[in-house]
Parts: C-alpha cells; structure tokens; sequence
DNA sequence: ACTATACTATACTAAACTACTATAGATTAA
DNA sequence: TTAATCTATAGTAGTTTAGTATAGTATAGT
C-alpha cells in the first residue's frame, strides 16, 4: 500500500517552492536538479496543482513557478489528495454503486476510518510546519 | 493509494471464519459463495493467514478453516500486515538504505506518520469488534 | 522582429504489478 | 479405495506506474 512517485516528488516539489517562497519565480530544471527527480516528470505533476491553486507560473525567459498561497496555508493531505488519482483505500469509499455489497458491507467502514486517520495526519502537516521539521534534523 | 484486493478480499474472509468460529471447520468453497469471491484466488491468501498464525486448517473430506485464536484476539490491522506486500506509504520507511536522502528527507516522517495514523486505527479494530458493527447496519 | 528560454499539451512505452486461472499433488474421513 | 478438501507452483491477461518523446505556446531581452 505506497504512495505513488506522484504524491512523493510532488511533495517534494511543494516542498522546494516553499522553501524560495517569495523569491520569484522557481524553474522546474532547477527543482528537478536539486531534488533529483525527472523534469519532465514534474512538468506533468504540475498540472493538478495548479488546478488545485497550490502553484501559479510565470512564462517564456526567466519565468518559472511559485506557491499560490504561502506556505502555512498548504498542506500535505491537500498535495497528495491533487496528485492520487483515488485517495481512499477502496473505491466503494467514493463510489458505493460499484459493489452491491456496499450497504451491508462490514470492512467498508473500517478502510473509511482508516482513510480518514491518515488524511487527518496528512492534513494537520502544512508546509511551513514541514520546513520546521528542517531544523531538527 | 488503494488497499489491494488481498488485503479486502482476507479481511472479509477472516470475518466469515470470525462469524463461524467455534462451530468447526468452513470450506474454502463456502466462504467463495458467501462472499462472492474466487476460491483458487482466497487459497493463495490462505498460506500468510496461516503463517501469521491466524488461520489453522484440516484437510481432507469434512476438513476446512478455522480462526487460530479467538476473534478479540486478531485485528484488521494484523491481517492487513500479513496480506499486504509493503505494508508503509513509502519503501523508505522499511528500508532507508533505498534512497540516499532517507537521512535529510523532510517527507520520510511525515509517511511514517501517516502510516502509523493508518495503522493504529486499523490494530484498534478487532475481529469480534467487526462482528459487533453488524448490528448497527 | 527575432531568438532563446521556459512553460504547456498530448502521445507513447517498457516494466512492474494485480488479480486472477490452471494444473498437479498431498491428506484423510468414510 | 475413493472422493473431498486442502496445498503448491506456475502461468497470464489486463492495468497501472513511472517515466520519455515530440510538438507546440508565451515572452523577456536584444
């Protein structure tokens, strides 16, 4: 049960935006330096958050991206749920109609509630809070 | 981020065998019908069920499947465990030694994290607990 | 106006994984 | 001895993942 490399580098992108907040426009090249992940990986994982309002982008020369909101306004669960193509741990949780079980189903609830504890974790961890986590390492 | 058909297809077979414990042995092939679920397929997720100590079988005519222990005493977030391949949000959480950044990584905790949020729900909810749910639908 | 830089859009693909199915064999109650 | 049942291992079609490739669009700087 992993996360796909979606919800993981694109965290880590979130991550590096936040950490040049404010600092103009980010290329995607550099990101993909530093982090070490594919370019044109990323350009792709950029699509859903900028849908999602979680970056805006500058283009042509010198362009490149930055935070649409600043970095204590965006959060870990709100990253992966724009990146997961499904975000709970079965789809009978968001779509009940395709298994007829789904009424008297007794696991039902139980992958529900598991989803939702590990949402709220996700969702409590903003990426200011992320960059604090820096220090003590 | 989907729980695999093994974790939900075991976990609605060990509630089957919860349902009829102490009344002895259940065939596979009952618990197929019930459950509408392949029987070669539920063989197979027999064997982890069996290592981790939570199904004991006798064979031959008259034979089947039983809970190794008393349904207070097996929780959904064992069976997960023994069914689920990699039972973490990332394959560095098992395994650091995978990626070169586990050390500095700002998002390694934050899955531990979330996983554990995941997980301890789902060791919170026991076999008999699961039963007990029932009368509420 | 031109050019280089950077983002954007869409299509393609190899490898891995999932959810099974198939075949053959081992036990044992009756 | 036979038939029921579990056990073991191999195969496989379809899907998903994690990318790569190709072709474009926008714009700062000259």
């Amino acid at each position: 049960m992993r996360l796909s490399t979606r919800s993981r580098y694109g965290t880590r992108m979130m991550q590096d935006l936040a950490q040049h907040y404010d600092k103009g426009p980010v290329r995607i090249g550099e990101i993909a330096k530093r982090q070490d992940m594919p370019v044109k990986y990323l350009e792709q994982l950029i699509i859903p958050l900028k849908q999602g309002n979680f970056i805006k982008s500058v283009r042509g020369p010198k362009g490149g991206h930055m935070l649409a909101r600043p970095p204590e306004e965006i959060t870990v669960g709100q990253i992966v749920k724009a990146l997961e193509s499904g975000i709970e741990l079965a789809g009978c949780i968001e779509n009940p109609g395709e298994c007829e079980r789904s009424g008297s189903c007794l696991t039902r609830g139980i992958w529900e509630d598991a989803s939702k504890a590990m949402y709220d974790k996700l969702n409590s961890i903003t990426l200011s809070k992320m960059l604090e986590m820096e220090k003590s390492i």
